[in-house]
DNA sequence: CGGCTTGGTTCGTTCAATGAACCCCTGCTG
DNA sequence: CAGCAGGGGTTCATTGAACGAACCAAGCCG
C-alpha cells in the first residue's frame, strides 16, 4: 500500500499487514486464491482487472510471500490461507450490516452446516479449517458469464484448484 | 473503494465490503476510532495524513454508517464496532508472519490474559468483547511523540474517548 | 475587538491505476 | 517448416486520486 514514503504509521501491526493486503485489489485477488483460482487468465476474467494491475499484485503477494507460484500457477501459502478469518469476517460483515443476500455459503463438509460469522460450526460448534469448507452459491449470486464464474457457482471445497 | 466504476466484481459480499473499508487509511481510521481517539485534529496528528483524505475518508464512513458524527466527535457505531474481529485478526496475522513484535497488547479486563487472535481469552475462553478489552503497549511499540500517541501508550480502556 | 484554536476546504503538483497495444514463448496444424 | 493461436506477461499514454501547503470560517478568551 506504500503509506506515504515513510512508515510513519507503522507504529502498529495493522498498517504492516495493510502494507501487504491493504491495495486495492489485493485482498480480492486472495479470496479468488481461497475459491481455487490459481492461473494468471483465470484471475484476469473473473476480477475484471487491468493485466499491468494484476501483474504487480501477484509479484507483490509472491514476495510478501501469501502466494507462491509453482510453474504457471499462484497458490496460497500457509500465510496466506490464514488469511481466511479475515476474509470469511469482512464478508459477513457487509452481508449482516448491508442488507446484503450472500453470494456465496461456506458449508461444514460432514455437518453440511453453513458456518458462523466467526467460523464455526453451528453443528459441531468447532472452527471450521478452510480445507474442510465447501463454496455453495447463494440467494445473492450475481449470473456474471465468464467461465470462471461459472466454475465458481457449482459446489467444491475451498483451496481446490478449479478447471476452465 | 469505487472498485472500476461499475460493479462488475461486486458478485461478492467481500467486494461490497472493501467499497467502504477497503481504501487506503479507512481501516487505520477505523483502529484509531477503536482505541478512543474522536476529534478530527487527533486523527490528523496520530495518522499523520493528508486534511483533505481525513475529511473525505470520515465522511464516507459516516455515509456508510460506521461512524456516527456527534457534534465534532466521530464516534464508532454498532457496524463499526463489529470490525474489531477484522481489525484484531489482521492485526495478529501480520504479528505471526511478519516477525513482527506486536506494539499493542489486548487484554481481558478481569482475566487479566492477552486474547488470541481469534478474540477468545485464554483464561475464560470467551470471546471477549471490546468493551472488556484494555490496550497496553507492546514491546513493538515505536515512540512517537505526537500527543495521541503518548496517551495511547497508557494503559485504556478500548472505544473509551481519550483526552490528550 | 484581536488573536488563537479547531475543523475544515481549495488548489497546483505528483504519483498510481487504467486500458489498449505490443511482445515472447510454446504447441499445434496445414 | 511457416504460420497462427493462446497463455503470460510488459510498455506506454491518459486519467483520476493522493499529497501537502495555503487559505477560510466559526467559536472561544482575554
Amino acid at each position: 500500500m506504500a503509506l506515504g514514503k515513510d512508515y510513519a504509521a507503522q507504529d502498529c501491526s495493522l498498517a504492516r499487514a495493510l502494507e501487504v493486503v491493504g491495495e486495492r485489489w489485493t485482498l480480492l485477488i486472495v479470496r479468488d486464491a481461497m475459491y481455487g483460482v490459481r492461473r494468471f487468465s483465470d484471475f484476469l476474467v473473473h476480477l475484471d482487472i487491468p493485466r499491468a494491475v494484476l501483474s504487480a499484485r501477484l509479484q507483490s503477494l509472491v514476495e510478501a510471500g501469501v502466494l507462491a507460484k509453482d510453474g504457471h500457477d499462484y497458490v496460497l501459502t500457509g500465510m496466506g490461507r490464514d488469511l481466511w478469518p479475515v476474509v470469511h469476517g469482512l464478508a459477513r460483515w457487509s452481508e449482516e450490516h448491508m442488507s446484503a443476500e450472500p453470494c456465496r455459503l461456506f458449508v461444514h463438509i460432514g455437518c453440511g452446516a453453513r458456518v458462523r460469522p466467526d467460523g464455526t460450526c453451528p453443528s459441531c460448534g468447532e472452527v471450521v479449517p478452510m480445507e474442510d469448507l465447501e463454496i455453495h452459491a447463494g440467494p445473492g449470486v450475481r449470473h456474471r458469464d465468464d467461465p470462471v464464474s461459472r466454475v465458481l457457482r457449482s459446489p467444491h471445497r475451498l483451496l481446490e484448484p478449479i478447471r476452465t
